[in-house]
DNA sequence: TTGACAATCTAGCGACGCTAGAATATATTG
DNA sequence: CAATATATTCTAGCGTCGCTAGATTGTCAA
């Protein structure tokens, strides 16, 4: 019974247009322009289709954040590269994470900032949202004894220097600077 | 001529009115609460008046907003005590901070995450906005040779905590753990 | 061929921010 | 005092939103 096997198919790949849309349209126009109207006419259904993929609005931001932090996961990894120094890799990981979110505004927003009924710091934490935890970790543990509690110290300083710059409440032209301050602070827990 | 005078008056407390609506309403309910119409039925005028004491909803999440940079700005400095080490009015401004955004989340949404049209790192950033950021660079002045860098750094660390806490990505139970690792970290700038 | 079931659509509800233009109150002038 | 000009405030409604009930269409099994 084949036939059931490309409906499921299809239904998949649909459910994958809506999310690249809302995605797509998020990144060039921000999230206020990502209505249900907008992605039925994208995906080419009528309204009522999208809620047989989603509950809700939100659940589509969630799922476009699902993928982003896959991604920032990745990006993450790929900053630890095993010839660096301790302090450098402190120093890479911290520039790849802001890197992210200055270089994809409206996929940050939708992982830290909206409303997207995802869960977190709970046993059914999807594997995307500890995987970045864990890239931080990696270049944390070197300098903590409560891994932990020091990198989620660590990961609240890149948010807070995400946000407040988006935001305009910082110096953008100093953002090396405080980079270089963070690692500075974190290698001086050590000692 | 009183009377010109008197209507001043009573626009003037009309649009406290309006502001204390917004912040109450907000607080209880959440900022999605916080309607044209619902304020225009609290202070019991039409819809349209609303829009002759501010542009926009915008603005009066951003009058909100002010308010409550003046009330964090007196926190912080209340938290500065003279007889304190170094290290103690860190962690004293830093256990302050996250009190304000704890206690009242509506309003420090208002301050650093919704739209408020304020400006911000200017020459016409208002008076509250400045205060805090003064609070806060008093106490890591003692451990920095670029205040303005450091205080920005220190600033970063207390929003994302704050924020990461509030949406569940970190761990409630360890806040004074975090406390005292920035704590830590602050002081190992000096050394 | 018919009837059951699933997939999809049309149409619309209630609420939102915001505004044009009417109505009302207040001040100014002849 | 009456008439006019000017603020002030209101009624009514536009376009948009998320979301859903119920009609309609398509797809299978009997």
């Amino acid at each position: 019974m084949g036939i059931s096997e490309r409906k499921a198919r299809e239904r998949e790949e649909r459910e994958r247009r809506i999310v690249l849309a809302a995605r797509t349209i998020a990144e060039r126009e921000g999230w206020a322009s990502v209505t249900i109207r907008r992605l039925a006419e994208e995906i080419e259904f009528s309204q009522p289709v999208l809620y047989s993929h989603f509950q809700n609005r939100d659940a589509i931001v969630g799922a476009v954040a699902l993928e982003g932090f896959g991604e920032l996961a990745a990006m993450l990894r790929a900053a630890i590269q095993p010839s660096s120094t301790p302090k450098e890799l402190v120093e890479g990981v911290a520039t790849a994470y802001l890197d992210f979110a200055f270089a994809r505004p409206a996929m940050y927003e939708a992982m830290f900032v909206l409303p997207t009924g995802l869960r977190f710091a709970r046993s059914d934490t999807p594997t995307q949202l500890r995987e970045g935890f864990g890239a931080m970790a990696t270049v944390i543990a070197p300098f903590s004894q409560d891994v932990d509690t020091a990198t989620e110290t660590f990961w609240a300083a890149l948010h807070g220097l995400a946000q407040l710059e988006r935001h305009g409440r910082i110096r953008p032209a100093f953002r090396a600077h405080r980079i270089t301050l963070i690692m500075q602070m974190v290698s001086g827990l050590s000692r």
